[in-house]
DNA sequence: TATGAATGAGAATTCATTCAT
DNA sequence: GATGAATGAATTCTCATTCAT
């Protein structure tokens, strides 16, 4: 059971044990699926200490929320794309791409069930859907905005394209790819086939499909 | 509101009035949200009626799915799409993409709910995922394959894609605008705007985004 | 056991029952020492159905609370004294409050539980205390206040005493000595006694203790 | 707040502590309405201290009962009436009265929360009951016919009453009184009111409502 | 001794399902 | 068939009590 990083929040031992275990199981089950009853158990703390550290079971699923925005903002988009996509020694684009999907697959797998949760609420809930649109995808925009426009300038990518709808393509792209691996299971392939596989989406990202 | 059409189905006057109601509900509130009690009122009919022509909750629900996997297949995803696809008189490709894209942003409009309560679905059930595999996926790539293969041997698309990767970076492409402007409400912009976006969108899946 | 009478209440038949058994039981264990089980138990509901008529626990008690202060505002305050106090017939002031206090005794054995409940809530919130004083207290004043007027002007009681106080008075003498009857449980003395006892009690009212 | 003078029971520091929160508490919100959690946070100390103390939350109340039963039969019934009732100097009744309201008045104010505990639990328990009345009650009663016996022999009360009807008589007027100006908060009038009014107290007291 | 985190039995409340009308 | 009141199992939540530190 791949545990999911909470670390850097500074919980108390049992609050983070409850967290993981909501996380497992609203991923796996859903919010309302989920009793306090098997969170507890998934933890291994008894019913009553859940409700120590949260006062209702909505405010974990708050907690979770706030948190992994927070960390998916911080961890998945920002840390590690940052460094790739603004490192001026490496000028190839494909070179770029290619670490950016790579690192990706490895953070998904990573905060998989955090984002599966995240997923949900935010098709019910506008506020979530508001507070991943400001604190993701406005983040992530602007960090490749700025990219785009520094490759354009050096003549590597196009310069007559709206850097928001190229944006959207390659994440349409690559999250599709690895949404693929990840839900149809498909993921153990050799490492050899997968490197090909993200070769051939770069290509189509650069060069599209028209002969 | 507009009602999804379940008019082929042939159901009871009140069977479907309950499958209406509780497709919205589970859209809105997921499956555990929306309480019989609401379905019910939804759909109005009384409580207890909903169980003379569901055993269970859960049959609401699993005759919702195999409905939504059926109708999905054939009217979102064949339906319209074939026609467009396999039109020999249409040479233009960008026309082909134009006229899909529009096409699929009046199916999802349209079969917004039942596609959320689907998806969230497929994320706790192996066997929907399965099937959304079998009964969309498949025979979506199948088609799309056998265009993309007849396309290119006419010269207008590369012959050097794997059509399956060029399927997916289309999908994504597409299903990221159509969930941007769904999602984030951004849709009642000028026609003019969308129109113009639709170009953009194009163009990058042709030609990409390098100079 | 005797029920309390809450036919003019108009309630449904189980939302009766509900209420009579947590009437009874608020006032024998308190409002936090009834569970909703013992109340479903006594009332031959399930427990569930308890929240069908009343939201929460908590709604019973304010249920309970609006329909005491009415009941007793109107059936033991001033029904049957209005009559008595008022019937300009009787002209002897033994004979009054002799009727009053028998009414009293026969109101206060019907409603015990009630008032018991009442009582107790009191201590804990402002608010009814409000309410007892605005719908029972005031109108109990006004109504002895215009007796005391008359039989001040007929020259039956002192002229010189604020109505206010001889109410007082007389309602601390006739509480206490139901109190005593009813509390410690001396109810079940011979007619006789009990009879001998409330002309004493009267004769202290009207005459005094002193030599 | 003014705290209770628990000093003569001769209790560890952080015992008192724990009684006085305690009878603070209960009397605010009952017994089952205040928790363990409350109680510390008011006496001071942690949660678990007060079960070093106590065996259970329910010894802590009767504790107090008992302490209050004790308490109030010595201190409020007893201590000073005796003085005041027996003082053979003092041969004027209404000076004699009037002391006794003013010192049961300074009493009730003291003692008021621990009454209001007791009085509470008293309704529910029959030994409570049983308590209050062996020792406070038939304590007050054998003191005042005492009292009363020797007032009738000098000539200054009527011979032909019983003392114990005398008895609830004044102490359901004096008790009424009280409770007014404390439950409905007329308590800041100017003192110079108040002593009108015990005045008048008094005098229908001694010499009734008839004229 | 004192602490307060942890416990779990028990309380309030919800809601899918049944069934008499 | 249709109804909706009634059910009670399951769930969330509370709080007196314990116990390792």
């Amino acid at each position: 059971m791949n545990k999911i990083d909470l670390s850097e929040l500074n919980l108390q031992e049992k609050e983070e044990k409850i967290l993981q275990a909501a996380i497992k199981l609203f991923s796996q089950k859903g919010f309302r699926g989920a009793t306090s009853k098997e969170i507890a158990l998934e933890a291994g703390v008894a019913e009553g200490t859940i409700f120590k550290y949260f006062k209702t079971k909505k405010d974990i699923l708050n907690s979770i929320l706030l948190n992994i925005i927070h960390i998916i903002s911080d961890k998945i988009i920002l840390k590690g794309v940052k460094e790739i996509l603004l490192d001026e020694n490496e000028k190839d684009i494909k070179t770029i791409l290619k670490k950016i999907i790579y690192d990706r697959m490895k953070k998904v797998d990573q905060y998989f069930p955090m984002m599966q949760v995240i997923i949900i609420e935010a098709i019910y809930h506008e506020n979530i859907r508001l507070a991943i649109y400001n604190e993701v995808v406005k983040k992530a925009i602007d960090l490749f905005s700025h990219f785009y426009q520094q490759k354009a300038d050096s003549g590597v990518l196009k310069k007559d394209i709206d850097p928001l709808i190229a944006f959207r393509s390659i994440l349409g792209n690559i999250g599709l790819f690895i949404a693929q691996k990840k839900i149809l299971g498909q993921y153990n392939n050799s490492n050899n086939k997968i490197d090909e596989e993200i070769d051939k989406v770069i290509d189509i990202i650069l060069k599209g499909i028209e002969a």
